[in-house]
This record gives C-alpha cells, sequence and structure tokens, in this order.
DNA sequence: TTGAAAGCGCTAACAT
DNA sequence: ATGTTAGCGCTTTCAA
C-alpha cells in the first residue's frame, strides 16, 4: 500500500499538482487561488490522510528541517535534560533531532558531523571535543548554523553558550577556604577543552587569592574512557595516599557520583571534616546524606539559549552580510547545603 | 559553495554517472567494472571528499536509514540509558536514531508518529501508550518494522521487548512480608498500560498468597503529568494519613526518587521499621543511607534485544509472508540492600 | 487564477 | 564494461 502522494491529491480534486503544493504550503493566498478551491482541496486532503513526503520535499528545498545534536553522553543526566529541553523547544518550531553521543571521541564526533551532513540537517548543536575545530569551521564556512554549548574552542567564533565555570568553582573553593579547609582536592576529567581548564582555574585562583599554595598532589586526573571501575581504583587511590584532604571538588557530576562511591566503599565519613562538593548538581546530591553541595548549572537557560540561537541562525538570510556570533555566558550558582 | 555531486565527480573522472553509482554502492564488482576504473574513481571520491546525498538517495530508495525513537521522557534515567545503549548499536549499523518524548501524552504520540512517517522512518522503536493501538497496527499493515519496549498493548500482535514485572514486584513484596512487614504500600503511576498494571497484580499476588489481605487505602495512584511539587504533596499526604505503613514499593524509579524526597521532608527515618523498594534501580539507591532495594531491569538486555528484533525486521524481505512476532520477555532481579 | 514542466541528486532498468 | 535515461515526490518559475 503505497503512500499517497501529491499527485493522487490532485488527480482526486481534479486540479494541478501545483495547485495542491500552493494550497499545502499556505501560499495559495498569496497565489489568489479561489477560497472554494482552498477548501475542496484541503477537505480531500484531509479525508485522505495525505501527509506530504518530507524527504522529497528536503531534496526540493535542500533543507530538512532537523537539527543535529552532538553531546558527550546523551546518558549522562545533564546532557538528558537539556536534550530533552531542547527537542521540546525545537519540535514547537517544526524542527526534530537527531542525537548522538561523541563519548569525547575525535573520530566520533567527525564522522558524526560527516553522517549529518549527508542527511543534511539544517543546523548543529554541538558540545565539541578538541580537535573538532576544522570540522565547525568547515560548517561555518559554509553558512551553516552552528551553536556550541559546555564547551568552547579556542579560536573558533561561533555561536556559544556557556556557564562561568571559573566563577563557579572559585566561588565553591572559596566557600571551603571559609569553612577552614586547607587541603582541599580537585578531581577533573582528562578533557582538553576550555571549559574543563576554567574549572580548574577557579579552584586556583581561589586558593592563590586566600594565599594557601596548591599542590600538585591534590590534582588528580580521571581520563573519561575509564570504566567506572577504573574511576574507583583511580579515586580510592587517590584518596587513601592523600589522607590529608578535608575538602574536595570535583569538576563534573558523575566524577562526583563515582566519588561518593568510593568514599562510601572507603568507609569515609563525610561530615563537617571533609566536605564534597560537585560541580553540577543532581537528585543524588540532595538525597545524599550528608547533603553535598553543588555548583548549579542554569540547565533551563542554557537549552532556552541554544535552542533560540541556533532558531535565529535557522531563519536568518545567509545571503546578507554574516551576522556577529552570539556569545551568552551564564552563571553557575552554587548550592550550599 | 554547493556541495558536490556525484555529476562532478563523473565529470572529473570523464565517466558516467552510472559508473560512479555503482562503485559507491559497491556494485562494482558486480556490473564488472574495470579495477582501474575502480580506484581512479574512489580516488577521485576521496580527493574531493565527496559524500552521496542521503536525502537523494532516500528519495530514490524509499529507505532512510533512520529509526524513530519515542519514549516516555528521555531525560528518565532508565530511557537515557536504553536510548544510549541503542543509538550506539545502531550506529554500527549504519542507522540514526531521531527520538522524541510522549510525556504519556496520546495525542503527542500519535504526533510523533505522524511526523515520523512524513520523514520515512525505516521502523519505529516504540514505548506506547494506551491508545496508540491503531497507530501501530497501520504502520504493522504497511510493513513497517516496529518494536516496542518496556510496555505493551493488549489485541496488538508486535515485535516486543518486556519484563516480566509481575514477577519482579512479586519478589519485592514478598521479601518485605518475609521481612515481617504488614502494611505494605503501593505507589504506581496512573499510566493505564499492561505493564503498570502487571506490577499491581505482582503486588497484589504476594500479599494474596502469603495471606495478607490488601487495602485500597495502601494503594496510590499519582499522575504522570503530576509536577514534583504535586507529587510531593499528594506523597506527603499519603504517608501521613496512613501512618501504619511499615514498607513501600514504588512502581518506577523516579517516583521513588520523589519519595525519597518525601521522606527526607518527613524527617521519616527509613530503618528496618520502614523499608522501600523501587522498581527500577539507580545509582541514587545504592547511594542513600540507608541503601534502598530495588527491582532492577536488565538494560543492556533490552537495549540488546530491541536493535537486534529492529535489524532483524529492517533487514527482512517483507515481499515474503510475514513472520510471525518476536515477544521477547526479560526477567528483573530483587537486588536486597 | 491555474497549469506545465524543470529539476533537486541519486539509483537502476535498459541500452549499447 | 559503461552510458543513457526515467523517475522518486515535491517546489517554483514561467506561461497561459
Amino acid at each position: 500500500m503505497k503512500p499517497l502522494s501529491i499527485k493522487d491529491i490532485a488527480k482526486k480534486a481534479n486540479v494541478s499538482i501545483t495547485t495542491v503544493s500552493f494550497i499545502l504550503n499556505g501560499k495559495a493566498e498569496k497565489m489568489r487561488i479561489s477560497q472554494e478551491m482552498i477548501l475542496k482541496v484541503e477537505k480531500i486532503i484531509q479525508e485522505l490522510g495525505f501527509k506530504p513526503n518530507q524527504v522529497a520535499r528536503s531534496l526540493r528545498t535542500g533543507t530538512t528541517k532537523t537539527i543535529g545534536l552532538i553531546v558527550e553522553d546523551i546518558s549522562n543526566p545533564f546532557f538528558a535534560a537539556i536534550a530533552r529541553l531542547i527537542e521540546d523547544k525545537a519540535y514547537k518550531h517544526g524542527y526534530k533531532i537527531i542525537y548522538s553521543s561523541t563519548e569525547n571521541d575525535l573520530e566520533k564526533a567527525k564522522g558524526l558531523i560527516r553522517m549529518f551532513k549527508t542527511r543534511q540537517v539544517d543546523g548543529y548543536i554541538i558540545v565539541p571535543v578538541t580537535g573538532l575545530e576544522e570540522e565547525i569551521q568547515d560548517l561555518l564556512n559554509n553558512n551553516t548554523p552552528v551553536v556550541v554549548f559546555d564547551r568552547s574552542l579556542p579560536g573558533l567564533d561561533v555561536n556559544s553558550v556557556l556557564v562561568d565555570c571559573a566563577a563557579g568553582t572559585y566561588a565553591a573553593v572559596e566557600s571551603l577556604i571559609k569553612q577552614g579547609k586547607k587541603n582541599i582536592a580537585f578531581v577533573t576529567v582528562d578533557v582538553d577543552v576550555q571549559q574543563i581548564k576554567d574549572r580548574y582555574a577557579g579552584y586556583m585562583n581561589a586558593l592563590k587569592d586566600s594565599g594557601i599554595k596548591a599542590s600538585k598532589k591534590l590534582h588528580q586526573l580521571i581520563p573519561f574512557s575509564s570504566t567506572p571501575d577504573e574511576t574507583a581504583g583511580l579515586l580510592k587511590n587517590f584518596f587513601t595516599k592523600n589522607a590529608e584532604i578535608d575538602a574536595v571538588l570535583f569538576a563534573t557530576n558523575y566524577l562526583a557520583v563515582r566519588g561518593l562511591f568510593c568514599f562510601k566503599e572507603l568507609n569515609k565519613t563525610l561530615n563537617g571534616d571533609f566536605k564534597v562538593i560537585s560541580y553540577d548538581d543532581h537528585d543524588i546530591f540532595k538525597l545524599h546524606s550528608p547533603e553535598i553541595s553543588a555548583v548549579d548549572q542554569p540547565i533551563d537557560e542554557i537549552a532556552e539559549n541554544v535552542i533560540s540561537l541556533i532558531l535565529k541562525d535557522l531563519a536568518a538570510d545567509h545571503t546578507l552580510e554574516k551576522a556577529p556570533f552570539n556569545q551568552v555566558l551564564l552563571k553557575s550558582r552554587l548550592i550550599s547545603r
């Protein structure tokens, strides 16, 4: 049972496919097609339940009404929540989302962009990985709308929605220092992007400004590709070896969650003598005993800005001179618990 | 800068576009195109970085290499995890995923199927909502591959991957009874699908088999569309009014999480006198003090089965007689903590 | 006010 | 062994 085509509708209505097309695309008025014709055709479309083939339409118009979403890991609650919001808003504007996770793998990311390109997605929302500069620049050179979020790549002029991470970790460390902490550890992922470096910089600056000397020993790097078990091993080793640590700041929510598992195994009590703060909030931190403080990123605002930037760019007339890029910098918020 | 087309390649290579097409599609051998021709063309394709336009290909072949994924809520960790696994495996087979969340809204679900249809997705992976029977049956009648998971719809013969929920909640309640619990509450969502009913049935049967009389009062329904605050209100009211409750089974992970928030607010101690079990596991339950038991669903197995069923169906020759539907029933596992 | 027809980029039957 | 060409379903220019 082949689906209906515009031809079938035209035949049923005894009109040309042009007329049907105009009516379908709301151009009937402009083309001054008679009201009765419009009603008649619309009735037939209704009755037969005809839906235009979007693939054919895409081939013809060169636009697919699809946005490619490339995140680090869709199963991370942070990205899942944003993806959900983005999808929602895109949907309301007639766009669909095709998503994929890079797992911070450059080759995979490149492959995804390539694949999205062959699918002619109209725009890209990307959580970039280092090394992707050239691919993104290529997209920009072709006037393809791109918005990056969560991280930026140095030297790349592109619409971006970022959070002031340095300020976030600065505030977190500052609060720990005010609580009298002296040996504050920083656990981070080895992803080489500016935002992760910023989180570290915020940590370092807060120490410096308080006259505390930073110690290399208290900075632990966890490879992104580590399995949960490997991460656990690294963390256990780290905290066992450095017993003087009296507070720790985790640079991402999943690392903090791994950390909590680790402390549980080590039977480390998280009382006032040992404070934990996570970058990114999570239900877990609210329910944990004791509750875990967090530097919260404004997920709604991020999604809101990302989608409105991409929609704006999608709607822009790229034959005109290039519009300047928008760089949105949002604030994070320290939730002290 | 217009992207290259097969024509450009043909011109550069001084061959017809047919030759290029055959080479692109690995049909060169079969068409007995000379080895040197193949190499020459492949080299040009390489050098120019030509990628065939998938939209044109789709229009021509009628296949988009895209699978529509329709879940309840992509930001629910359970669905996010499965989505991630499905995406991964689909990707390896050259398929992309377009996803959307129904929020258990029938109209939204219908709209999604309609939209996916216009986009000619090759197959559907659906977490169905009641009332969607007709739409799914339509797809099946058109020989469109469909796999449902997490829930089934009565009277619908379709590939499905389900978990034996009744057994799961039975085991959970049985374990509570063995611990001497007498007033076991059941908190569930008001979604009217078989699997939710099964979870309730397992609860009821476990009570019955132990000679405990079930009480309507101990069965609390939470509308899916409730906001977290509304849910909190309902739960607080429920547990305050029914102080005799000494154990509770939540039918989904997010309800259990809401429950934990509620207990925290009520200062209810979750010691041996008050036990909580969730259907679906979650990191939160492992880290909670005390740890929360859970009926764990085999996420990997679910994803694995879903994807292999859909790929099998996608590869099947639908001109032949219809293959019987596959109904996979997986076991859940009670994790006693 | 409506219709004819070209063409988006590709595949594959048919021709040579 | 390789080329010519029709046509997938639609939009849009041009003509009537």
